[in-house]
DNA sequence: TGAATGGTTGACGTTAACGTCAACGGCACC
DNA sequence: GGTGCCGTTGACGTTAACGTCAACCATTCA
């Protein structure tokens, strides 16, 4: 079980981001990886904290909001109000995915219905989907 | 069948956000209402094409990238080579969701593991959950 | 030894997505 | 006829998330 070790430029490659982007992250204070005389060098975990904050970049998470939950998922020594309020934070950002997730499916829909029309116009048979027009609120 | 008919700030309210927010949307060729004098007057169609807009923000979606989608399900006449191209962006962008979709139930499954440690930690049990660091890639 | 390679810290620039503020126009109504 | 209340158009300010550039180590390799 030798840990793996990542300089910045590994990481750079992997996640195809630049430098500054991890140094940035760091600045913010998502990332404090050890150093090797001057040199940053990256654990394993260093690196899975990366992918969560790049997986919450595509969700659209601010850095702010990434280094909250990544936190949720990593934390340490906590006495039982903290774990209280925790479990009460978990449960909100869980709500709010589940709404982004009915967001996403809606999404998908209206895709599905936009390539209907397209295909039902080139051979014109016209199938008359109803209009997007007709939609919920939300 | 009588179309409704929305002010700025009917809007605004409706949705919470400010008329600054709206005139923008405009601006940046997301919208364009009719006028009434010099006063804006939004149609149905409008309003839909802002819930729209607002659900891209909510996906982490960028303006432009809304507008293109939003173009996409509200196309006007198009020939046949038009018709392809659209079809195969519509395609493009349906992946994309679909990774999405992956990872917010990636991201839902940690907090539920989340959830898990810290109700193991209050109650003492330390139920012993895998820890996130085994995750794989993406 | 010197030149390339890869790392570091500032400092300043940039873009998207608005916020803020000023100055103005047209109403209703009291 | 003044005074709120909406609405309008600029113009400038702001924040997040980096990009860019300069100046500077530390190795390594021909």
């Amino acid at each position: 079980m030798n840990a793996p070790c990542y300089t910045i430029s590994d990481l750079a490659k992997r996640y195809e981001i630049t430098t500054r982007t991890i140094r940035f992250y760091e600045e913010k204070g998502l990332l404090n990886p050890k150093r090797e005389g001057q040199n940053r060098i990256y654990s394993e975990s260093d690196r899975v904290r990366l992918q969560l904050i790049l997986r919450g970049k595509r969700l659209g998470l601010t850095l702010e909001e990434s280094r909250d939950i990544i936190n949720m998922y990593m934390p340490g020594r906590r006495n039982e109000e903290q774990l209280q309020t925790l479990i009460t934070t978990i449960r909100r950002k869980r709500e709010q995915l589940k709404e982004q997730m009915q967001d996403l499916k809606r999404m998908l829909l209206d895709l599905d219905e936009a390539e209907n029309h397209c295909l039902g116009a080139l051979d014109g048979k016209h199938k008359k989907t109803p209009t997007l027009a007709e939609e919920g609120e939300r």
